[in-house]
RNA sequence: GGGCGAUUAACUCAGCGGCAAGAGUGCUUCCCUUACAAGGAAGAGGUCGCAGGUUCGAAUCCUGCAUCGCCCACCA
């Protein structure tokens, strides 16, 4: 070793992260340590471990609750490649459709940029606007994409990089377009007249998950309908209907009432003449009124007038009740949700000839209330009006109330037995609840039990996660798929609009008659590429689940039309999928007037095939085979339905289908790589899941109990706290944060840049109620700027005005076990070098601790210790629980290997060569089991402990030597490690040490001064204190005089008690602390004494409880009474 | 409205039928003892949210209540 060398491993006496994880990175960048080849030979005992990263949003850089969700994942991929299984991790973000294009539309209009509104207007005058925008949108992207795998390196995250995937790359984009493609040509993609939630002013339709709740002020209106008969002449009186929406009224069809309502129930079957429109319209019985009763607790049945009014186009349950009476639904609306009769106003009713309609046309929708509030009032039928506050939907994106609104939009039906019943019946048997509340009324097919033959294995760690997963699937309605969005996978239909002559007159024309053959010649000629029999029309009124063959059969005209061009279809237009991205298939399609869809796809349609894409499905790839179904997926809970559920349902489907396409293989397939043998990837394949195992972890709270979050602004940059504590220190931190909870809090503080110190900022209140740190923030006169200014855009760091970066005093725990571990290596590595040359001879193999030296009683008990800790590592790892494996390798090392083995050893370990051997051993099992959770330090100190000392197994456990520590075999102790009798020998140790440490505290002994001590010990016992009279000298600084059956007290001396024996330290003089101290310790004993004894005499007690626990008590109770009777004499002897 | 969870030391959290109830941080006292002051030794601090119940025994299981949080839900 040269002398820079040398220099170099010098270890500093604190730990610098800074200077050793960019090292540690770089090394194992150069070995390319955690790239994986997937294993399809069978014969290979590796088994595999694998995990999908949940893929972050590229929207912004990660956050604390990502950086716990990556150090979990880290965690047990670094315990399985150390366990010797076949472990990989596959990197990825996600697109994230609307949460991107909205941020960078945002930062567009706050830098003053050309943003989405003149980009459509770009592409309405003809102009490439899309193209230009989504340039925008990919240039973030790239970036924000770079800065997520920046992080995830600096965390120390052993991800596969080389596999990196993004939803939106080609590869797949493949594999969603081969997903939609078998989807639509299996009848499981449709196309729907919905009610969706609008946004009217993005004017696009959003997922329910975009949806926001909030409690808003509103009113009730109570407005009167006069009846009237069928033929519209009024016959006399009204029925009043209650509503927060008086606006939608025009698009009313109907009135319901309770069928069991006594006042009201005889209305059924009669009708009123809706005022303003003059539309008779009837009033039907259902269910879902409620019948008002001024005396309910329901807030719904105080407010209730018992007559709802029905519109199906603007109010989801309207629409199922429209659904249930087969009410038309007229959509009163424009897309910007002003009033209009151009958007399915029935024209047979003439609204353009109405005068009283005219002045509401084109009104905004909350002037249009006032309007026909107004109207209602002046002509006294607004019979009253009260105050309610109710929950109303915004959107997250314009903070605007969502318009249910009526369109057509894709959707998959997920509803169909095909995917969420084989996502119910993949669970666990034990974990599915077998009589929830299930929506759905009837026979549903999702309610069947599982087949015999099927066992699923899903599993939620924790347990009770599963019922989030089975209710949403038992409750679950079709999926709407496609978005009005630019950033995302444009859909692959392509679709042909039927002319007027084709639909008003069931005549097909020339032009149509060409679409039609198009179609047809390419569909002979690529049917792997173009689907077109999973495409109709759904009228409103048709009901769900649909039947496709019915719809198919009755909706479509499927056949082709016939000699005299006849066609047999209804309002629908020829949809085609296509499957490839082959361009002049779409050119010839375009050629003859089909347009592509100028929608996107949902982003969890991506999402969803995650586990597959990322393995480059729909391909027969080894990966597929050997790593699909992954081990476990870690997630927080909010995303059980939008994504665990989505990948289920997927990945089942598709692996059940084989890669030659469609197959009733069922559950009876075998899983093709337990045969014998290579893969066969012809063969069929059974429905595989996603991954086996699903990992809910705790959500991350700010100090003030909120959801830490991007789109908040409350969240903390990981690069933050490595800043301030180094990544293992935030690692092994947010690991013993692990526990089974739902939520942990954060408290965050922050560093001022002109300081260097930490305090805690000012806050403010935010957008939506949010406390957030406010944008700037001044002390001591000097300006500065937090991350939510600059994440919010509020404020720019410059050099006057630095951005302060977040801390926590959190994560000082994982800093100072840190601190522990370097310093112990450092002294350790001081003196093993040299001794441990001599000792270990020539030979490599040679085992030190193997020379027929019996190991000393601590070494004895240490490597007990170390045995039980691995044990415990084993158990929590493998059962999630991350917690308790961070407190167990924490506790071995500091408490029982620095502070007491080591500070044991001490005077002896630089002539003892078994007490050296035991401690390498430890100090390298140490070092594996603390790995997974603090891989950067541990790497270094594996370095540094091999260059000192290269053998380090013990007999009972093997510690086999490689290069790198992350690829190194996780330890196994043999159980003859385990020595109870060492174990009690020392805890009787530590009790004779903490007893004189406690005395010497009392009496201000400095902890230099060596004491003069005898004892009074049983003869039975002296052996063994003499015995352990080293340590226990060494540990508690003392001298030993006598120890024996007859020693009395010293003249001056206190006493501690520790069972039968009684310590005698000599020469403390003040009698008043000593009267204090014992006196304390009396009470104690008594009082435990006193509770030990009224347990005994609770006959219940002695005659029910287990026998052990009886012995125990009693053997208890005799310690403590011998220990009091001592402690008592003492106290006399003092008088 | 439905579901899930939390309430234990000043703070953040473990423990989930039987330890005199634990940890980290903070606090007090003493120590810069050549591994570590990001450290060592000792210590103070808790009617385990409230009220019932089950049990020989409850922080732990059950019921109810209160407070807080999250998820889901159709805005009459």
């Amino acid at each position: 070793m040269s002398a820079t060398q040398a220099a170099e491993s010098a270890l500093p006496s604190t730990y610098d992260p800074r200077a050793v994880e960019p090292r540690v990175a770089e090394r194992w960048n150069a070995a390319d340590a955690f790239h994986a080849t997937p294993h399809t030979d069978i014969d290979c005992a590796r088994s595999p471990f694998v995990i999908c990263i949940p893929p972050p949003n590229v929207t912004a850089a990660l956050h604390l609750g990502h950086a716990l969700n990556n150090t979990l994942q880290d965690v047990l991929t670094r315990y399985h490649r150390m366990l010797g299984d076949n472990a990989v991790w596959l990197p990825g973000t996600d697109h994230a459709g609307i949460a991107t294009q909205t941020v960078v539309d945002k930062r567009l209009k706050q830098a003053g940029d050309k943003s989405l509104i003149d980009y459509k207007r770009d592409e309405l005058e003809g102009k490439p606007g899309r193209e230009h925008f989504i340039e925008k949108v990919q240039a973030w992207k790239d970036e924000y994409e770079q800065r997520i795998t920046d992080q995830l390196k600096a965390m120390g995250c052993s991800c596969d990089y080389a596999r990196q995937a993004f939803t939106m790359d080609e590869p797949r984009a493949r594999a969603v377009r081969e997903a939609f493609f078998r989807l639509f040509q299996d009848g499981l993609i449709y196309r729907g007249k919905r009610l969706v939630n609008w946004d009217p002013v993005s004017q696009t339709a959003l997922a329910d998950d975009e949806v926001e709740s909030k409690d808003i002020d509103g009113q009730f209106y109570y407005m009167d309908y006069p009846l009237c008969d069928g033929g519209g002449e009024l016959i006399g009186g009204h029925v009043t209907v209650a509503t927060t929406r008086p606006e939608t009224m025009l698009g009313d069809t109907a009135v319901a009432v309770n069928p069991g309502d006594p006042d009201r129930a005889k209305h059924i079957g009669r009708f009123v003449k809706l005022p303003i429109a003059n539309r008779v319209i009837p009033i039907v019985g259902d269910d879902y009124v409620v019948i008002p009763d001024a005396d309910s607790d329901d807030s719904k049945a105080r407010m209730a007038s018992g007559f709802l009014k029905v519109t199906p186009a603007h109010d989801p349950n309207d629409w199922e009740i429209g659904q249930r009476h087969d009410l038309a639904a007229i959509n009163v609306m424009a897309p910007d949700a002003s009033i209009s009769i151009d958007h399915g106003w029935p024209p047979e009713e003439k609204p353009e000839e109405n005068n009283e309609l005219k002045p509401l046309v084109g009104l905004a929708r909350e002037d249009a209330r006032k309007a026909i509030v107004r109207w209602f009032k002046e002509r006294d039928l607004l019979s009253d009006q009260k105050p309610y506050r109710h929950a109303v939907g915004h959107s997250y994106r314009s903070h605007v109330p969502i318009e249910p609104y009526l369109s057509d939009q894709w959707y998959v039906k997920v509803t169909d037995d095909r995917l969420a019943g084989a996502a119910l019946r993949a669970m666990a048997p034990d974990q599915r609840t077998p009589d929830t509340q299930c929506t759905w009324t009837g026979d549903h097919p999702h309610r069947g039990d599982a087949p015999a033959d099927w066992e699923g294995e899903l599993r939620f760690h924790p347990p009770r996660y599963a019922k989030t997963f089975q209710t949403w699937h038992e409750n679950i309605r079709d999926w709407c798929i496609s978005r009005q969005l630019w950033w995302g996978h444009r859909i692959p239909v392509w679709r042909y609009r039927l002319s007027d002559q084709a639909v008003q007159q069931a005549r097909l024309s020339h032009a149509d008659l060409e679409a039609f053959r198009v179609r047809r010649d390419l569909s002979e000629q690529y049917p792997d590429m173009i689907a077109s029999n999973g495409a109709w029309e759904v009228t409103p009124t048709q009901r769900p689940p649909f039947d496709v063959a019915e719809a198919v059969n009755n909706r479509l005209i499927s056949s082709e039309p016939d000699e005299e061009g006849v066609s047999h279809v209804f309002h629908s237009d020829i949809y085609v999928c296509l499957k490839s991205d082959n361009n002049q298939i779409a050119s010839q399609l375009e050629a003859v007037g089909f347009e592509r869809d100028p929608d996107v796809l949902d982003t969890w349609f991506s999402s969803g095939l995650w586990t597959l894409s990322t393995m480059n499905w729909p391909d027969a790839t080894d990966e597929l085979a050997a790593w699909n179904p992954t081990s476990v997926l870690c997630t927080a809970r909010e995303i059980i339905t939008l994504w665990v559920s989505r990948m289920v349902m997927f990945n089942l489907y598709f692996s059940g289908q084989g890669a030659e396409g469609p197959s009733d293989q069922g559950g009876a397939a075998q899983a093709s790589y337990s045969a014998t043998g290579p893969l066969d990837h012809s063969a069929p394949s059974p429905q595989r899941l996603p991954f086996r195992d699903v990992f809910i972890h705790a959500m991350i709270q700010d100090g003030h109990g909120q959801k830490m979050s991007k789109s908040l602004g409350n969240g903390v940059d990981p690069f933050d706290i490595i800043d301030s504590h180094g990544a293992d220190a935030m690692r092994y931190t947010l690991t013993s944060m692990t526990t089974h909870t739902q939520d942990v809090r954060m408290p965050v503080d922050m560093i001022d840049p002109h300081s260097g110190e930490t305090f805690t900022p000012k806050f403010v209140t935010g957008s939506g109620g949010v406390k957030v740190a406010a944008p700037t923030q001044e002390r001591n006169g000097k300006k500065m700027v937090s991350s939510y200014g600059v994440a919010s855009g509020q404020a720019a760091p410059t050099g006057d005005m630095p951005l302060a970066r977040n801390t926590s005093e959190k994560f000082d725990l994982g800093r100072n076990f840190c601190n522990k571990v370097w310093n112990a290596f450092r002294f350790a590595l001081e003196f093993l070098g040299e001794a441990g040359e001599g000792a270990q001879g020539s030979s490599p193999s040679a085992e030190p601790g193997a020379k027929g030296v019996e190991p000393d009683l601590a070494s004895k008990w240490i490597l007990s210790r170390l045995a039980r800790t691995i044990r415990s590592c084993d158990d929590a790892l493998n059962r999630y629980e991350f917690a308790p494996y961070a407190t167990a390798v924490y506790d071995f090392f500091w408490r029982d290997l620095c502070d007491w083995y080591i500070e044991a050893i001490k005077p002896t370990v630089r002539d003892d060569a078994g007490q050296q051997a035991t401690l390498a051993a430890c100090l390298d099992a140490s070092l594996r089991l603390m790995h997974p959770a603090m891989p950067f330090i541990t790497e270094r100190l594996w370095e540094a402990l091999d260059e000192k000392r290269p053998d380090r197994s013990v007999p009972g456990l093997e510690l086999r030597r490689w290069d790198l520590l992350c690829h190194a075999a996780w330890p196994r102790a043999e159980a003859s490690l385990i020595g109870e009798e060492a174990e009690r020998e020392w805890g009787l140790l530590q009790q004779i040490v903490s007893a004189i440490r406690e005395v010497r505290a009392t009496h201000n002994v400095p902890p230099r001064q060596r004491v003069q001590v005898s004892s009074k010990v049983p003869t039975e016992h002296a052996r063994h204190t003499m015995t352990r009279r080293q340590y226990a000298e060494t540990l508690a600084g003392y001298e030993g005089r006598e120890f024996g059956p007859h020693v009395e007290r010293p003249k001056g001396s206190a006493a501690a008690v520790v069972g039968d024996i009684t310590i005698y330290v000599h020469d403390l003089l003040d009698e008043e602390t000593e009267r204090k101290r014992l006196d304390k310790r009396r009470e104690e004993l008594a009082k435990a004494v006193k509770q030990l004894e009224g347990r005994l005499s609770n006959k219940g007690y002695v005659e029910k409880a287990p026998a052990d626990k009886v012995q125990e008590t009693r053997d208890q109770l005799a310690g403590r009474q011998q220990e009091l009777a001592s402690v008592v004499a003492q106290l006399e002897e003092l008088e």
